[in-house]
DNA sequence: CGGTTCACG
DNA sequence: ACGTACGTGAACCGT
């Protein structure tokens, strides 16, 4: 790379660029004075990658200085009839000057100039002097400028990507020089600034007449060669045109500027301005961003380093609150090492790597008291990363990431300092800031560690009555005290109790399937005639669709598509198909399952999930490390994994209830579709009703095996938030048949068809839905002018009430299901929760008691207007349950 | 690290 | 005309 660097931006276009953009966001990108931001931040974001991609020595962003230059001069209409600037837009320029002051770069403007030829003159000097030029901009015109020494690249996808043109690249693609560009236009015009080049010349005629003449004015000289009559007569007509279209392409290399290449040296942030800046414009992301510098713009952080003497010493008093904070090394808190704690009491922050020191009497009595409240970032984690120690974390008041979790579904960063930053705290780091990360991550030293935990255990007192009072404000607090903040302790316990895996089992299956797979492998090459790996779709997809010359049915952006649907069309006519599709399958239980279950396996031989509280954006949980909620159940070779998870002890049996169709249950209570709702309390078959109304049979009639599948597919794609093309897809029937579906649907159950268009329409106005119990997801998109974002906004504004209603209804019944158990003094235990199923194990002797209580328990949880129906099963393993 | 595939509700 | 079913996690490929 060359020692001189300079990077030139063409400041209009990026800012107009970065508007549209990020349009979807204008109105969420708002800062405390009422200035829209998104293109400021869109800006320092191209900002951030250019700087980081080329490392620039010298820095310029040029921007047009007015609407009349040396080109309206020459042709008034220049640009003309262009869209009228939009106001939030227009109040951007002079902070996106603002922030490149902060950034330390220069930036210059030049009266009868456009920033165009500010480019073009300075990248002319700056060849002279041998810099390596980067010119960023949104439009091809700049291309022109490409030398050995220039590069153009142009934005294209928002701000951030990038296409870049040198010249090889020009000449390869358009097969002109850089300059012919110039040419080109002139002979076919440019819409967008407004003048016409030779009438019938397009961007095909233009390219072929550049590439056989080589400019203009040689096109003009040699007229007679030009092939076509009435292309001739158009050059002719328009000849003048075409030599006004070229000096109007033309970039000046010579404007008068004055500042020369010396003037735009970098000289990089300033860091204080700049933070405040941010601070001014509301942009979180780039304050967290910023590197360890900002330490020193924030104020100094008072601890005291704990040992065993003044931990004896700690005094708290009954009734009182204190901010805690346990540091584990890495996500998976079963295992993982510690590094230190915190501790805020009575505004001093206690601080130590020692954990042992939590197991001394004083501070183990603090934080199991029930009479001393504790704040905490992640008391799920918190609470099993003490229990480890043998310590029963009790009384957790506040939790930042729950809380910031339910305020928005986004603000759901397992780091605390992002959560912090979030909701504008900015006295505390990241993890990664401080940590670093990938290979150089590493725990620093005492004074930077303390410093940074100080900080957490500050940012989760501070944070407390702001984000309390938000809770309250949104009508949140209930869902947060009585659902959420209740269950991350019940999730915890059920991850510690975990769920013992057979290894023999596992271990065995192994060996078969291995086998199996052997064979099946042979058998793939015998047909294809050579060897390849059958798990890589490119190398698979040349097998079949170009060696076997097999019909393509699908494509994917990246080749042909093997997706299972594809190859189940095959598979009639093309035994190998049916192997890769025998392959497939096997091969995902080997290693997802059957391998990857058994690397999940603790010392005690039993596999603890963690499960994700403040992840999804509907309120559901998810499972990590492994992932306990898709264990195969569809087909029997999958299934059979389940046979590996059993009971903890001997005589003990699994056993699960499950709550049937409880989405659809939640939607004939929340949409008061009173025909639905009959059915339901009528406890008629739901799918073979629906079936009925849709296909026009008269009541109690026989329903068909197919109009029952059909119904059912419809009704499921009524929770997803329909539409006909998705319906007519997944079903396999044509558009039109899926539209008359879904219309019929309608009129038959006329309460849903209204809740859709409230819940879009509530969306619209409010900016997001929310559950039962009032969990929110925010829809930004749902006023997109993009169709498909839009659209998307729309079918989530339909179906997240109901899946996350549902989540609400078993979340409550979790809670209330080991509040009974403890209660009637049962050894049963609950280990898993798959969305609308819970499993436990339990003594045999237990189970009949099990029965009863579970289903009670969950069909009660809360009152809606239809009843639920919860079946219950149970057997010697997670496989066996009838 | 994004794309593809496939496991679940 | 646009081009989609909702919500997840893990393994693997290939850049």
């Amino acid at each position: 790379m060359s020692e001189k660097r300079l990077l030139l931006i063409d400041g209009n276009s990026i800012t107009y660029k970065a508007f549209f953009a990020l349009i979807n966001q204008v109105n969420s990108f708002v800062n405390n004075e009422g200035i829209h931001t998104n293109a400021v931040f869109g800006f320092n974001n191209m900002l951030n990658i250019m700087l980081d991609k080329f490392k620039p020595t010298n820095v310029l962003v040029a921007f047009d200085a007015g609407k009349t230059t040396f080109r309206t001069e020459m042709y008034s209409d220049y640009k003309a009839g262009r869209d009228k600037t939009p106001d939030e837009l227009r109040e951007q320029f002079d902070y996106v000057k603002k922030l490149l002051k902060n950034r330390g770069i220069k930036y210059y403007q030049l009266n009868n100039y456009e920033a165009d030829d500010i480019i073009g003159t300075l990248s002319k000097e700056a060849d002279q002097l041998g810099f390596e030029t980067t010119i960023v901009t949104g439009d091809n015109d700049l291309t022109q400028l490409c030398s050995d020494k220039t590069t153009v690249s142009i934005s294209n996808r928002g701000v951030s990507g990038v296409v870049r043109y040198d010249t090889d690249y020009v000449k390869e693609t358009m097969g002109i020089t850089p300059a012919q560009i110039i040419d080109w236009k002139a002979l076919k015009g440019d819409s967008s600034d407004n003048y016409s080049g030779v009438t019938g010349v397009g961007d095909k005629t233009a390219l072929k007449l550049v590439t056989q003449f080589g400019s203009v004015e040689n096109l003009y000289e040699h007229l007679d060669e030009v092939s076509g009559k009435k292309l001739l007569e158009h050059l002719t007509e328009d000849k003048e045109n075409a030599f006004l279209a070229k000096k109007l392409a033309t970039i000046n290399r010579d404007a008068p500027i004055e500042i020369t290449v010396d003037d735009t040296v970098y000289d990089g942030d300033h860091i204080e301005d700049l933070i405040n800046f941010y601070r001014e414009m509301n942009f979180r992301k780039f304050l967290s961003e910023m590197s360890a510098d900002q330490v020193e713009t924030m104020d100094k952080v008072e601890f005291v380093e704990l040992n065993s003497d003044n931990a004896k010493e700690i005094d708290v008093k009954d009734g009182s609150n204190v901010s805690f904070y346990l540091g584990i090394d890495g996500d998976n808190y079963h295992t993982a090492d510690y590094i230190g704690f915190a501790m805020k009491v009575d505004e001093i922050n206690y601080i130590s790597r020692d954990i042992e020191l939590l197991m001394d009497d004083n501070l183990k009595a603090l934080l199991e008291s029930d009479k001393i409240s504790k704040n905490v970032f992640d008391g799920k984690r918190t609470y099993v990363g003490l229990n480890r120690l043998g310590i029963k974390l009790n009384n957790v008041d506040f939790d930042l990431l729950l809380a910031s979790y339910l305020l928005d579904t986004n603000d759901n960063s397992y780091d605390l300092g992002k959560v912090a930053n979030r909701h504008d705290y900015f006295d505390v780091q990241s993890d990664e800031d401080v940590y670093g990360k990938g290979a150089k991550r590493a725990i620093p030293d005492d004074d930077i560690l303390f410093d940074h935990f100080a900080r957490k255990v500050n940012a989760i007192n501070s944070l407390k009555d702001k984000l309390f009072d938000e809770l309250k404000s949104n009508d949140q607090l209930d869902l947060y005290r009585d659902v959420e903040l209740p269950l991350s302790f019940v999730l915890a316990r059920m991850e510690i109790a975990g769920v013992v895996i057979n290894k023999d089992i596992l271990i065995s299956m192994k060996s078969k399937i291995s086998e199996k797979l052997l064979e099946i492998k042979q058998s793939i090459y015998n047909d294809a005639g050579e060897e390849f790996n059958i798990a890589s779709p490119k190398q698979l997809g040349e097998i079949l669709f170009d060696k076997m010359q097999l019909p393509v049915v699908k494509k994917t952006k990246t080749g042909y598509s093997t997706a299972v649907g594809v190859l189940e069309q095959l598979a009639p006519d093309y035994p190998i198909v049916e192997k890769v599709l025998e392959y497939r399958k096997y091969s995902k239980i080997l290693s997802t399952y059957v391998e990857g279950l058994l690397s999940d396996i603790h010392v005690d031989n039993k596999v603890h999930t963690r499960y994700l509280q403040t992840l999804t954006q509907t309120g559901r949980l998810s499972s990590v490390d492994p992932n306990l909620q898709n264990i195969p159940v569809r087909t029997e070779e999958g299934r059979k994994i389940r046979q590996a998870f059993i009971p903890s002890e001997s005589n003990w049996q699994i056993f699960s209830s499950d709550y049937s169709q409880i989405e659809l249950r939640v939607l004939a209570s929340i949409s008061g579709d009173k025909n639905m709702q009959d059915e339901f309390i009528h406890n008629d078959d739901i799918h073979a009703s629906t079936a009925r109304r849709i296909f026009g049979l008269s009541d109690n009639s026989e329903v068909t095996p197919e109009y029952r599948r059909q119904a059912k597919a419809v009704n499921f794609g009524i929770v997803y938030g329909i539409s006909d093309f998705g319906l007519a897809k997944n079903t396999g029937i044509s558009r039109n048949d899926a539209k008359e579906f879904i219309e019929k649907y309608f009129d038959e159950y006329p309460g849903v068809k209204k809740y859709m268009e409230d819940s879009v329409n509530s969306a619209r106005e409010k900016g997001y839905v929310e559950t039962i119990l009032h969990r929110r997801r925010y829809l930004p998109d749902i006023n997109a002018k993009n169709f498909n974002l839009r659209s998307f906004a729309e079918r989530t504004a339909m179906n997240s009430p109901i899946q996350g209603s549902a989540a609400d209804i078993i979340k409550i019944a979790m809670i209330k299901m080991e509040q009974e158990l403890e209660k009637r003094n049962l050894k049963a235990k609950m280990l898993l929760q798959v969305h609308d199923e819970l499993i436990f194990e339990a003594p045999s002797e237990e189970i009949e008691i099990l029965e009863e209580l579970v289903p009670k328990v969950m069909d009660s949880a809360v009152k809606l207007n239809v009843p639920l129906n919860v079946k219950s099963h149970y057997g010697n393993s997670w496989y066996s349950l009838k």
